[in-house]
DNA sequence: ACCTGAACACCGTTCAAGT
DNA sequence: ACCTGAACACCGTTCAAGT
């Protein structure tokens, strides 16, 4: 009676499976993406590395763009697992949570646009739940809770997305390091009387630490929704 | 001497102008994503709309990539040009900064990540000067200046290139109420113990204006740098 | 110095045909 | 129900040849 798929002995041990899952192809997509990037993700290297034709993924995924968001969905899912629910107060529980998304976006940052509320998310809508319930230990009245939860989730999942955009650039000769002095340089070299602030802000870059001035915007936030209160 | 170049009689006039420089290609490309979508968007199709072959567009422009990121850039210069520098107080000024960027990727919804702190993008430098210069009369001391203006730069892109990409899932039948209203109703059914802050807040979804609430965001984090004083 | 447009080496996606 | 793989309709990019 087509119990076929269910496991029998132990799981994908034994002949090489004759029938692919979803999770199967995007967890094959995301190790293509970290491996070898963005670009090296095509239906074709996809379905040689699951041993098929690139049509067959197609009856488990409708288009590239929802192979993409099942990934990102899947990466943020994971990060979210590693979080232990109860163990820290509510205000340190909004940090970590916020570290994981961005740690978990800088691992793979391949991850550009692919978030979107769109419906059936499961990852994000882990993170949106997460965020949301420490603010009413938090002490953050029902009025103001909205406000607070959407500048905190819009201020991660922006800012993280930013960031792995930034890591995407940068590839091989040109370190981080190297594209932070650059940047200082020509900074540095701009006209003072019309960009004083960016000229004197210039020494400040090389040595700059992403995930510290990412930590320090939501500490600024949670700052606002304390002198709110 | 090869002044050929130089404006004979009224500039754009007369015959077709026989060379084309960048910002008239990057026009042309900002044109076309305007009016029908990233997609859209291919050489060919530019170069049908400069009368020219795909390749002399590669005299101007190193790759794809290059022409966004300058396409990008132009939209962000135009909205800076928008602002009267010394119009209002520093507090307001930044508002008006903020939302003006919000409202040029809003209306440009093509901008996804093209953005990146690469050395060269002139509008970026003047959103960036434009904030710095605004944290020493708001009463900013020197050491917390770089915080502040990280913060609100990472957020006010980060934010508003989400957006961006949201407002392009909006597109033919789907409205954006009627996305709203669906995500809402999905948050409503879900499992009120395992989701509760997201049960309770499916609410507030319907008729949310993206636009405000990027702006609370901006508020808490001024709030936040305002309560560090 | 700049343009032309054919050619190259790919893509995502579809679909008749298989099992 | 799910797979196969050739075929279709494109792309970005290059480059010899032109002016």
């Amino acid at each position: 009676m087509s119990m076929g798929r269910m496991a029998r002995g132990s799981p994908k041990a034994g002949r090489r499976a004759e029938t692919r899952t979803k999770a199967q192809i995007v967890e094959a997509a995301i190790a293509i993406l970290d491996a070898e990037g963005e670009a090296s993700l095509t239906f074709r290297a996809l379905a040689a590395r699951l041993s098929t034709g690139a049509g067959a993924i197609y009856w488990h995924v409708a288009n590239k763009d929802d192979l993409l968001a099942a990934a990102t969905d899947q990466v943020v899912s994971h990060a979210m697992a590693t979080i232990d629910a109860n163990a820290a107060a509510a205000e340190d529980a909004i940090r970590a949570i916020s570290l994981a998304v961005f740690d978990a976006f800088d691992a793979h940052p391949w991850i550009g646009d692919q978030l979107s509320l769109a419906p059936g998310r499961s990852g994000m809508l882990q993170v949106f739940e997460a965020i949301g319930s420490r603010l009413e230990p938090l002490g953050v009245p029902q009025g103001a809770r909205f406000d607070a939860w959407s500048a905190l989730v819009n201020y991660i999942f922006g800012v993280a997305a930013q960031n792995a955009d930034n890591a995407r650039r940068v590839t091989g000769e040109m370190t981080r390091e190297a594209l932070l002095e650059t940047i200082a340089g020509n900074w540095s070299r701009l006209d003072a009387t019309e960009y004083p602030f960016l000229h004197e802000i210039a020494a400040c870059l090389p040595g700059l630490d992403d995930r510290e001035q990412f930590l320090a915007g939501i500490n600024l936030i949670l700052g606002g929704i304390f002198s709110a209160l």
